[in-house]
DNA sequence: CTGTTAGCGCGTTCAC
DNA sequence: GTGAACGCGCTAACAG
């Protein structure tokens, strides 16, 4: 094993230099316990003389504490994510802590694989958005490790969390394209497993059952991906396939809903006319893509910073009560559910 | 400090479990020295028994190495960074490392207080986009942590790094748009402080040096943004209120872009008819946005791994020659930098 | 208010 | 092939 730089000074030789003990530079260098204001100076002097930086892994073996936060997403390269965790490390860095970002590719071994080494590396807490089952937020409680889940539920686990009103959000998706005056409204949703998924696609169907029995939920016009783009296109290609294909879509994340445009272009259908489409989750540039796209967006920096803030109340007091916030959604109406209307 | 969760069980308890001393625990372990087979099995299955997890804090300690690696971008919420972020990570995880992603919002402030940060963690390697000057890296060369830039250069500073033919792929960009017969073309780059806007703005220049000096460069239809979003628009609108302005545009980065075309459909201009548009980096769904987009893309994933790979090479070898790679860039000739023509 | 002492969990000498 | 002893750099307990 290769080492690399030169040997650290440490407080050993800044006490030195200074004439001081070790501890007081520690207590110095921690604003803990009162010192002498002159030896304050000295101790302050002697530590930037000699370019003196604190060793983390030291402290944080001694305290069994590190000052790292892991970050588990699904996936790093949705920007809702990137925008939650925007929210959360802003939250972080003013607490004194450091996010360590992990991404789990919506794959329970990778998961499962970071908790583990999160756990290994002592971090102060957890925040996941769980792609498996409980287990992995099993372990983490095991450790006496603190943890917020945000985006989505575990059932049977209690837990902090951040949510979203998924299934208000999808009602007032559907509710809206009834209102534009569509009236086969199709539905790509995501995993069976995630609670996200479910609950987009309760708020579809309590949408289409206040209509009325008859205009009643299509069943047949339900269809589930992945919440990847690939599978937005297959789902929406299968909808069109169909007899009797929906005239309007509700589709339950942002990445399928680039997927849905892009087979609903490529079968030369333009929306709002030949079909309307809602999507959940921000898309950045809504406004730019063809036509521009009626969307339920999430808070997405504010549910960063709320379970960032959750995290650093559970830290604080491991034993508090468990928190659960619920954030809303807003509808933004744009140009791809207003068809011109006779 | 609160503390939080039960006591770890060590190798120490494990090696009381087991019969044996801490020692060939770790030994095990580790796959270090040789060990009786028999011993070797006793000793996993305690460790298994146990619920033994390794204790990387104590361990780094002892090594005075870590297996984190620093990534400190310029914006992750830019698509590209998300993207090489994703090829770090990958080769990062095969050779046993983990990533902390740091942040730093093009804030030369922000960037010196993670490379600190990342110092005192005594991270194995960083992997830096530098937003400031050349006072980072020193600071990381004179630590001896081994340090890759990417995407960006630093004058006077040898280092490993990855970049992109940014002025080849520029220059491109601009022949391109003179082939497709638009003749007054404006450039909106980045800050003068960074190497990418200087070099995309050399590669423009370039372009219509070629065509002659009468069609040579347009120094008024140069404007600087900061590769921000709304920095696009406030070029773009600037551009536009010209006098004579530009009947096409260079932009020299996505988010830029992005801003660019909203100024355009703020004004009711359509490209490719009104003005030419061709955009740098890669823009995720280029295909949907109004009209497609025309752009130079550039291979961020394999930036990422490239960037893993020569980090892995340096913290093996410290002292082996600086390599730099440039990576291709491509272009993607789409309807915004297509005119129908007579 | 300050210094001395001990030990966090581990990897690594050095004897045996 | 194995165990005992030491120390990485730091902070928390205890004396003074």
């Amino acid at each position: 094993v290769p080492r690399a730089g030169r040997p650290e000074t440490t407080i050993y030789d800044v006490a030195d230099h200074a004439g001081v003990s070790a501890a007081t530079v520690s207590r110095v260098l921690n604003g803990k316990g009162s010192v002498d204001p002159r030896l304050c100076d000295r101790v302050r002097a002697s530590a930037e003389h000699l370019g003196y930086r604190r060793n983390l892994v030291a402290r944080n073996l001694r305290r069994q504490q590190s000052t790292l936060w892991a970050v588990v997403v699904s996936d790093v390269r949705n920007p809702f994510f990137t925008s939650v965790v925007r929210g959360i490390e802003d939250v972080a860095q003013d607490a004194g802590y450091s996010v360590v970002l992990c991404n789990s590719d919506e794959s329970a071994e990778k998961e499962a694989a970071y908790v583990v080494a999160a756990l290994s590396e002592q971090v102060a807490g957890v925040i996941l958005s769980p792609t498996s089952g409980a287990d992995t937020v099993r372990t983490l409680a095991a450790a006496g490790t603190p943890v917020v889940l945000i985006d989505r539920e575990l059932r049977g686990v209690r837990s902090d969390a951040v949510l979203v009103d998924n299934r208000h959000g999808a009602r007032l998706a559907t509710e809206h394209l009834l209102e534009m005056g569509y009236s086969r409204i199709g539905c790509i949703t995501g995993p069976r497993t995630t609670s996200t998924a479910a609950q987009r696609l309760r708020g579809y169907r309590a949408a289409l059952q206040a209509v009325g029995p008859d205009a009643g939920p299509h069943d047949d016009l339900v269809r589930y991906g992945d919440f990847r783009r690939s599978s937005g296109v297959a789902a929406m290609t299968a909808l069109l396939d169909l007899q009797d294909p929906p005239d309007a879509v509700f589709v339950a994340n942002n990445l399928m809903t680039i997927g849905a445009l892009e087979a609903i272009a490529s079968r030369g259908l333009v929306p709002p006319e030949d079909i309307g489409v809602v999507g959940f989750d921000t898309i950045p540039w809504a406004d730019l893509v063809t036509p521009s796209l009626t969307t339920v967006s999430q808070p997405t920096y504010e549910l960063g910073r709320e379970a960032a803030g959750l995290l650093l109340g559970r830290i604080e007091d491991p034993r508090r009560p468990v928190r659960r916030r619920v954030l809303r959604t807003t509808l933004h109406v744009r140009a791809s559910s207003a068809p011109a209307r006779a």
